[in-house]
RNA sequence: AGUCCCGUAGCUCAGUUGGUUAGAGCGCUACACUGAUAAUGUAGAGGUCCGCGGUUCAACUCCGCGCGGGACUACCA
């Protein structure tokens, strides 16, 4: 038995991370822990691929410390977590990165500049330009994940699976081209994302002109109700916008069905005609700011600032509804249905009119809303057969020489329109126009004045996107895009959602729930380069369509092509289907350019292109639960193993991307949920709270944190400092702290045990002593591991980690070093190998040994460096490391909420007295006679008994007396409960409260004796039970005495002569103990002490000689009067200096 | 603009079904303790529990309206 525990000089958990790196290398730790503890079967979880063409950050330790520790505590649970990792490779932020790299925009490529194929090329080397770092960062964090055969989106295989994915959706109908409204720049001729407008300094202020104008209603039936009681002929209603040249393409009005309206009388200020308008009520104070409603209406002359007005009637929106009016701008002739008033969700009465203009060309709600009700947009017909908006690509008004002849006879009003034609709707869109000019919108409101159809005009400051590359102004444009139908599977999504444990939950049921109930189609289509292709082929006419679901289709595809001379030559042709190894799907590649010189060839003989698009990289993601098993064509028979996920997490962020796209193609494809719990973690700022950012110099680098304070300490502090949906400051004072209180402590406690298991050789080799055959202390600290067992599992169950972090880190600073440790000291040092110290080691060695199993998931490396050190030396597990070990139970025996309450109450004692004697300024080593404790009930007295000794020792005093309730020392003070009185009494509680408070000593006394009591409020009888209040003895006179709740202690501070020498002799013991560690004595080193004789301390020292020698492992003390040698020492006690030899016998 | 999260001591955070002295750690001040010692204990200072209303006998806690910080989605007359 040479073993030792290991004992250190310091705690480096730098050192201790790379220490036990080498070892999880050596031993291949995590894949046998994936292999070897797998009898509770399979717990499935899904890695969000990080993009590997960024430098990784202390948010992504987060997010993965948190994946980690779940699946960690799973295979410590035994289940086999197999957890593939994986690269996001395509995309936009990938495109930008190279397109700066290169020097180059998106309209270079595809030009001489750059072709397809070698920006391609730039983008699949630039995507893995970190994944060197991105690995050694997963290493050195401890987050085990499986990078042997990582998921790469760019992978002909992994792109053949989102093939077959969109096919399945097209066959079902769900695939389906239509347009949408885009930003797009005219001026580059391109759309625009999102990103790109968020781009800083993309919305500048502007100033446009802005117009109210009157649509008039034809009367009819729905219309009729209105033309009740009015003087004039007509009914206009009006409406706002801050871009007149949309105007033309007006072909809806809508209006707010709860929102209330009125019909107003008064006069066109331009005409000074009389008029019938109607706005939403909110909005009338806005409409006639400088008018007068007591101003009579015969009154006025036209030119007037005040216009008078008449409220003459008021209505909710929705009797509007399907109301008629008549074109304002009669250019174009729309197709039938158009120019119906109806009711939508996102009208307000914030500004405007409460009466939005709908130009379903132009706004996003409002193609939306004109989708929903059938309105037709304005679109006009070009010579070359296509179909669009009246303003084209440039941004122009469309010139009549571009339409088709047979449209313009038709549909197109010359007289009025030729004035307007080929105009740009922004004067930015053509250089040739000098700046200050008037533009289309100023010269389309004068028609408009000139016609009375506008009530005002006025000039407005706004907001508005402008291209960050060509710095004009946006339009939003209808574009051709590809979209998925996930609107008919809304309330599937919903439902299934309901079904997942979201954390924190609010996540799930609001912002998904409400982007659920929210959803749109998705729109699929990207027009870049680098990405997975549309598999769509279309023949010239569109007549027919195509969709290629797998690399064997595409390859039988290309042979008829080749077939009807279409083609030279199949690109596929070495590829062998149903052959999936690597270098079969390295033979092709799926990507721009070589798809798009595919042709194939139709049905009916003719010729097939693909379409252009790409499709969203979220697409590519939200599918890896299929793409990553290479589904269907392998694990088609074992994919119920790999889905859906029980687990995954990633930060809040990604709720609409990749948990909407997992969720939306797991239920549109499998009709089930993609993962079955879920957290979603917050953002992490810097300490200041405010966003990290390369560009602030606030970012911190996690390599640089692992490097000086290990991982553990890095994950535990981002776990357990706040909840993870909370933003973490983050604050690397908080690691520090972290490190010394948690782990520092922790630390300590294992470096204690060892030292005195080494002296006395404990090596758990003797059986295990009955836990009640233990002291109470040993109960007590058993009693609260296992609870705390219980706690943590819960908690880790829960997916709440940051509970289990600081219920294990509460029990180890607390509970196990500050008072276990502290209290049983003495059981360690010194005296016999007995049973009670084979009990102290005992259940100092569970505790540690537990403690390392509960917190393995959280801190990985310090954990595996505890549990093998106790581990090896006693060979209590089989297991080689802590993450092979079983997660631990809890036993029910062994908890005794009792006990762990009245330990609660020694501690409590104990600090009251200490705080007593601090108050007196009497040292805890000056002994003191005892100490006594008023008793509320037997039970109280009884739990004390038990934990007497305890108390006496730690804050020695020699003996407790407990007083007797009736005893009339006590003054005792009374409190209502207002729990039980509350909801009894309830007004009353007030004066209850008063009555109660005042009761005189007799009276209280009283009240105990009987168990009863009664008081009168305002005539009222109460009557009190001894349930009802709560009395509290509170003060002996004559003594000093503290309070804490319920707790009430008096310490007898008379200190004696014989009280006096004991505390002499402890002094001694202290100072020899000092002397013993700056010589450098071992431990175990015996020695003789010589003290001067002194009258202060003569008989203390003469009555305690055989005390002060047994605490200090003196052979003798002796009195001396006088000493040689040049080992003499001063020490001073109570004022008094003492000379001292303290020598170690040989 | 909508949806969601957060707001408690100088800082980081707890606060269980509403119940009357709102807690901990860090930091600060003072004093102790010391064979775990780069620890530890005790005490002190430090709070309009973001604000305003409401429900209630009683609100940090529940409801409403705001304010501040953040995230996402959108940008619309």
């Amino acid at each position: 038995m040479g073993k030792r525990f290991p004992e250190y000089k310091t705690l480096d958990l730098s050192q201790i991370n790379k220490d036990i790196l080498k070892i999880w290398d050596e031993n291949d730790t995590f894949h046998k822990s994936v292999r070897e503890l797998n009898d509770k079967g399979e717990f499935v979880f899904f890695e969000g691929p990080p993009s590997a063409n960024g430098i990784p950050g202390i948010h992504h330790v987060m997010a993965r410390t948190i994946k980690d520790a779940i699946c960690r505590f799973k295979t410590q649970c035994g289940f086999e977590v197999k957890r593939k990792a994986g690269w996001d490779t395509h995309g936009l932020p990938i495109e930008l990165g190279v397109e700066q790299a290169l020097g180059i925009t998106k309209e270079d490529i595809g030009t001489e500049k750059i072709s397809i194929e070698d920006f391609n090329k730039a983008c699949r080397t630039d995507v893995m330009r970190y994944t060197d770092l991105w690995e050694d960062l997963t290493r050195k964090m401890g987050y085990w994940i499986n990078m042997d055969h990582p998921y790469v989106t760019y992978d002909s295989r992994y792109i053949e699976t989102l093939w077959w994915l969109l096919k399945q959706l097209y066959s079902k109908g769900y695939l389906y081209k239509g347009y949408t409204i885009q930003p797009y720049s005219p001026a580059a001729g391109t759309g625009l994302s999102s990103h790109e407008l968020n781009l800083p300094g993309c919305y500048r202020d502007v100033k446009d002109t802005t117009c109210i104008a009157l649509f008039k209603l034809i009367r009819d039936k729905k219309s009729e109700f209105l033309f009740k009681n009015i003087d004039t002929d007509t009914v206009h209603m009006m409406a706002w916008t801050t871009t007149p040249w949309t105007l033309p393409s007006n072909t809806a009005l809508a209006v707010g069905e709860d929102i209330i309206y009125i019909k107003v009388r008064s006069f066109n200020p331009y005409s000074g005609n009389p008029v019938t308008v109607i706005i939403a009520k909110d909005l009338l104070k806005a409409m006639f700011p400088d008018s007068d409603s007591a101003g009579e209406l015969s009154d006025y002359k036209t030119g007037n600032k005040k216009l008078p007005y008449k409220i003459l009637e008021e209505f909710p929106g929705r009797k509007l509804h399907g109301i008629n009016y008549e074109q304002l701008i009669d250019w174009v002739k729309p197709d039938p249905g158009a120019f119906k008033v109806v009711t939508g969700e996102f009208v307000t009465t914030e500004d405007g009119t409460g009466i939005v203009h709908i130009a379903p060309t132009f706004g996003a709600d409002d193609y939306r809303i004109s989708k929903e009700f059938g309105i037709p947009p304005m679109i006009v017909k070009r010579k070359d057969g296509s179909f669009g908006p009246m303003v084209d690509k440039k941004g122009y008004m469309v010139p009549i020489a571009d339409l088709d002849d047979r449209f313009v006879k038709d549909r197109v009003n010359i007289s009025t329109y030729k004035d307007f034609e080929a105009r740009p709707v922004k004067n930015e869109y053509d250089a040739s126009i000098p700046e200050g000019s008037e533009t289309i919108d100023v010269d389309i409101v004068v028609m408009l004045k000139q016609q009375g159809k506008v009530f005002r005009i006025e000039k407005q400051i706004h907001s508005y996107p402008h291209c960050w590359r060509t710095d004009k102004p946006v339009l939003y444009y209808p574009l051709d895009a590809w979209f998925i139908r996930t609107t008919a599977f809304r309330e599937r999504m919903i439902e299934l959602n309901n079904t997942i444990n979201w954390k924190p939950q609010s996540t799930g049921t609001g912002r998904f729930g409400k982007w659920l109930e929210n959803l749109v189609d998705w729109n699929l289509s990207r027009t870049r380069f680098w990405g997975t292709p549309l598999p769509i082929w279309v023949t010239e006419d569109r007549k027919e369509e195509m969709c290629i679901g797998s690399a064997h289709e595409l390859k039988t595809e290309i042979e008829k092509s080749v077939k009807a001379g279409f083609m030279k030559k199949n690109p596929l042709e070495n590829f062998v289907p149903g052959d999936n190894s690597q270098e079969n799907y390295e033979k092709f590649d799926l990507h721009r350019p070589y798809v798009d010189e595919i042709v194939l060839v139709s049905p009916k003989g003719k010729k097939m292109f693909r379409e252009p698009d790409l499709i969203d990289v979220w697409f590519d993601s939200g599918a890896m639960p299929y793409a990553q098993a290479h589904y269907p064509f392998e694990n088609k028979e074992n994919f119920h193993d790999m889905f859906p996920a029980d687990y995954i997490a990633e930060g809040v962020d990604q709720t609409r991307g990749w948990f909407f796209t997992l969720h939306a193609i797991a239920t549109m494809i499998s009709d089930s949920v993609a993962f079955k719990n879920i957290i979603s973690n917050g953002l992490v700022l810097d300490k200041n709270g405010n966003k990290m950012s390369k560009r602030l110099g606030n970012a911190v680098d996690p390599f640089t944190t692992i490097e000086e304070y290990g991982s553990d300490p890095l994950r535990w502090y981002m776990l357990t400092n706040a909840q993870p949906w909370d933003n973490l400051k983050f604050d690397m004072a908080g690691i520090d702290e972290v490190r010394r209180k948690f782990f520092g402590t922790l630390y300590n406690t294992y470096s204690f045990f060892a030292l005195y298991a080494n002296v006395d050789n404990f090596r758990f080799t003797e059986r295990d002593i009955l836990v009640n055959m233990r002291p109470e202390i040993d109960r007590w600290i058993i009693s609260l591991l296992n609870s705390l067992v219980r706690e943590v599992r819960k908690c880790y169950e829960d997916y709440d980690l940051t509970r289990a972090g600081r219920a294990i880190q509460d029990f180890v600073t607390e509970n196990l070093s500050n008072w276990y440790v502290r209290l049983n000291r003495k059981r360690y040092w010194g005296g016999d190998y007995d049973n009670d110290k084979i009990a102290a080691y005992q259940t100092l060695f569970a505790c540690l040994e537990t403690v390392s199993r509960l917190a393995a998931p959280l801190a990985p490396f310090y954990m595996d460096q505890l549990f093998r050190d106790l581990n090896n030396t006693t060979g209590r597990h089989n297991e080689e490391s802590v993450h092979l070990a079983i997660f631990p139970e809890h036993d029910e025996s062994l908890i005794d909420k009792n006990l762990e309450d009245r330990m609660d109450i020694a501690q409590k004692i104990s600090s009251m007295i200490l705080g007593l004697r601090r108050k007196v300024s009497i040292r805890v080593r000056q002994p003191l006679a005892k100490i006594m404790i008023p008793v509320p009930d037997k039970s109280f007295k009884a739990k004390f008994e038990a934990v007497k000794d305890l108390v006496l020792a730690e804050v020695n005093v020699k003996e407790v007396e407990y007083i007797d309730d009736t005893s009339a020392v006590l003054v005792k003070k009374i409190k209502p409960n207002f729990k039980t009185l509350g909801p009894r009494y309830g007004k009353l509680m007030k004066e209850i409260s008063n009555a109660v408070m005042s009761l005189g000593q007799d009276e209280i006394t009283a009240f105990e004796n009987s168990g009863t009591h009664q008081i009168d409020i305002n005539g009222q009888r109460v009557a009190l039970t001894l349930e009802d209040v709560e009395i509290i003895s509170e003060d002996i006179p004559g003594w000093q005495v503290a309070n804490d709740g319920k707790l009430t202690v008096a310490l007898d501070i008379t200190v004696t002569e014989e009280l006096r020498y004991e505390g002499i002799a402890r002094e001694f013991v202290n100072r020899i103990q000092n002397i013993r560690k700056e010589n450098g004595y071992d431990v175990t080193d015996k020695i003789t002490v010589n003290i001067e004789d002194h009258d202060f301390v003569r008989e203390a020292v003469k009555r305690h000689a055989s005390y002060i020698g047994s605490q200090t492992l003196a052979t003798t003390v002796n009195l001396v009067n006088s000493f040689s040698g040049n080992n003499i020492r001063e020490v001073e006690i109570d004022d008094v200096i003492v000379k001292i030899v303290v020598s170690r016998n040989n």
